[in-house]
Order: structure tokens, then C-alpha cells, then sequence
DNA sequence: ATTTTTCTCGAACAAATGTTCTAATCTATG
DNA sequence: CATAGATTAGAACATTTGTTCGAGAAAAAT
């Protein structure tokens, strides 16, 4: 391996484990040059190639032009404790990570309980992203608040006039919509640990 | 808001945008401090606190302690142009974020094409988490190559001593296997935008 | 072999930076 | 008000650090 590349391995390195970059002369200790204007030199070189950036004059400011992919998180909500508010903290079980470009603030995570859905490919313990920002409409996938105690994801729509929660599972029931059932937001995404 | 919070702040804040801590004296301007020992002073408290660390002497090395929930990221594979490796770069659309502890470097995923596991679940479009370090057993869902040009997901088993890919899907047939099918590894997991 | 290019070294300098000390100022409290 | 503690300032010092320059050494090209 080249110099070259063996120095930027190292910038590489240490910001990836220290989060900050290495001094010239850390750099030269690292690489075995005995002058720091050897890294300099090597440090031109690849900022020229555009493989690293730096700032004149300060001190452990080289940063590598890794485009970084940037991430938020999103809680995950388990078992509802009878009368919290569904987002409320004890009932978190967790975070899953979200591209940032997919992120707003209105998601959040829903750990599905029972099999009502496996005909629509979701399953026991399968995780749904849930859009508080986008109200399921006839046809979609939501999750519903019934009672406020329980939180469940159904198909909604209406027949002969009625909207109703449709599970897509032969065994269980359509259950029509009332004054105790609650619309959360649209389901938009999905996990699962196989 | 005192200057101590003051300074927790002016630091989060720039560790967060520029990746790179300030100096004792740029947090001396930024919160109007005329002495450098007046930030020491501070900084020397919020160590105490368990809110900051730096090293001694060392230019900007200051770090808050913020736990912070790491991700890695694993290229996700569309389809494969004949002839080439499974992963390689011109077969990637994409990466998809795994949580850190579940990351280990023989995951990448595969965007499933038709409708052939969807009795598993395991839709036209989702994309699934293989382990290349994980054998498929009978019994599990795997990832295969047939002839070196197509990436498939199905059920390993063996029927009466021979063992097949199954698909979970009454429309398809079952696929014997012979030498030009290649186990890839075990289907871990699995994502689905809806 | 000769020239050119690439790479390395040593030294020195200027600027940035962390640290420490003492004294002054501010603030709360009895 | 008087006192103690908290906070700030100023100055000085020791390191760390980035930068530059010229001279060689090493490698590659002619």
C-alpha cells in the first residue's frame, strides 16, 4: 500500500473510531514519516483529488468527503398500557432507524400483536411505520385506536355505506366503525426479524 | 441561561453540525467570555457533571457523552446484470440502515422479485436482509443463485432425500437442486415500503 | 547515464490552543 | 453590611499544530 492511501486509510480510521481527525504530525508517527511536510505533501495530493477536505490554518480539520448517510430514529411502541396515550414513554419498546430523507416527526413504530393481517403479508410480531400525518382512507392500511386501550391495524373500508376496520384474515371479524374507534395514521412501512 | 448550559449547548451544537469540537477560545466568543479561563473554569464543572470529556492538552477533544444509537449500513442489491458477482457495485440501488449491534459485515439485501414467497409473507418489491455467514437449513428461508445470473428467495427442504427450493406459492413449482444453485445465505429479515 | 518527477527530510516559524495562577468582580445569604 | 462562594478577567506560559522552504534521496522516464 502506498503512502498515500496508507494515510488516508488512517484519517479514515480515526474518524470513524475517535470522531476527530489526527494531526499532522499524529498522522506522520502513524504512517512511519520522519517530517510532517511529508504528510503535507501527501495531504495536498489528496485534497487535490477531492479525497480530503481541510480548513487552512486549523487545527485537526481534515474531514474525508464520505458522504455520510444520515439517520433518525423513530420509537416503537409495544403492549398499550391501559388508559397512557398510545406515544406515551412506558409504552416504548424500542427505536428503528430511518433514512433521514424518509423521516418526519408525525412516524412512529407499532409492534403488531395476532395474525389478523397475514393475508395482507403482515405478521405476529411484525414492526408497522405508522404516518400520524396521513389519515387512511378506503382501501389503506392504518392503525386504529379503540377505547383508547388498544391499538390495532386493520383495512379500512366501506361497505354499503359503512366504514369498517377489515382484517384480512378469514377467522376474524369486521368490525364497524363508532364513536370509540380512532384513526392513528397511515401504515407505510414494515419490518420483520425472520 | 447560564454560561454553563450556555457552553453545553454552543459545544452540542457544533459537534453535531461541524463534526469537530471548538477550542476553549472560539466557546469563550461564542458566549461572550473575555477569558479563556473562564471557560475552563466551566469546562472543568461539566466534566464533574459527567456532561462533557476531553483529553488533556489536546486541541479540540472536547466530547459530550451522548449515547449515541450507531447504525451501519448494507448495500441493498436490485437486479443482477448476467454475469456479474452478486454484490457487485453496478447491481446495488441502494443501502438500507441496520441497527449496529444487529450488523455484522456478511449482511447485505436483495430486492425480491414476484410474488413467489407471498404466502410467507414476503411480497413483490420487499426487501429482504440475507446473512452470508448464515447456511440455509431445511426448514428456513434462504437466498440462492441459479446459473451464476439470477438471485431467488425461497424455502430450502428436502423431500424424500432430495432437497429443493420451495416457493410459497401454490402457482409455482417446486426446484430441485443441483450444481448450478448456489446457496447464498439465510433471509434474517425484512423491509416493505406500503 | 541523464533527466525528470516523485517523495522525504530537517528545520524553522507563526499561529492556534490548553493550562495555570492571581486578582477582581459579582451574587447570594446571614 | 459583611462574608463566603461563585464567576470572570488578565496575563503568562507550555504545547500542539499547520505551514513553508530548501535540500536531498528515491523512483521513474528518457
Amino acid at each position: 500500500m502506498n503512502k498515500q492511501s496508507e494515510i488516508l486509510n488512517y484519517i479514515n480510521k480515526k474518524l470513524a473510531l475517535e470522531g476527530q481527525a489526527p494531526s499532522v504530525r499524529e498522522i506522520a508517527s502513524a504512517v512511519n514519516l520522519k517530517s510532517t511536510s511529508s504528510v503535507q505533501y501527501h495531504l495536498d495530493n489528496l485534497v487535490k483529488k477531492g479525497l480530503l477536505s481541510k480548513k487552512a490554518n486549523l487545527s485537526r480539520s481534515i474531514s474525508n468527503n464520505k458522504k455520510i448517510i444520515s439517520f433518525k430514529t423513530i420509537p416503537v411502541i409495544g403492549e398499550i398500557s391501559a388508559g397512557t396515550p398510545l406515544l406515551a414513554e412506558e409504552n416504548k419498546i424500542g427505536e428503528i432507524p430511518i433514512v433521514e430523507e424518509k423521516y418526519n416527526k408525525d412516524l412512529f413504530a407499532l409492534k403488531v400483536n395476532g395474525d389478523s393481517m397475514i393475508e395482507a403479508g403482515i405478521h405476529d410480531g411484525d414492526i408497522v411505520v405508522v404516518d400520524k400525518n396521513i389519515e387512511p382512507k378506503n382501501g389503506d392500511i392504518g392503525a386504529f385506536m379503540i377505547n383508547d386501550t388498544e391499538a390495532t391495524v386493520k383495512y379500512l373500508d366501506t361497505i354499503s355505506g359503512k366504514k369498517y376496520l377489515i382484517p384480512a384474515n378469514k377467522n376474524y371479524q369486521n368490525y364497524e366503525i363508532n364513536e370509540n374507534t380512532q384513526p392513528v395514521g397511515k401504515v407505510v412501512s414494515l419490518f420483520r426479524d425472520i
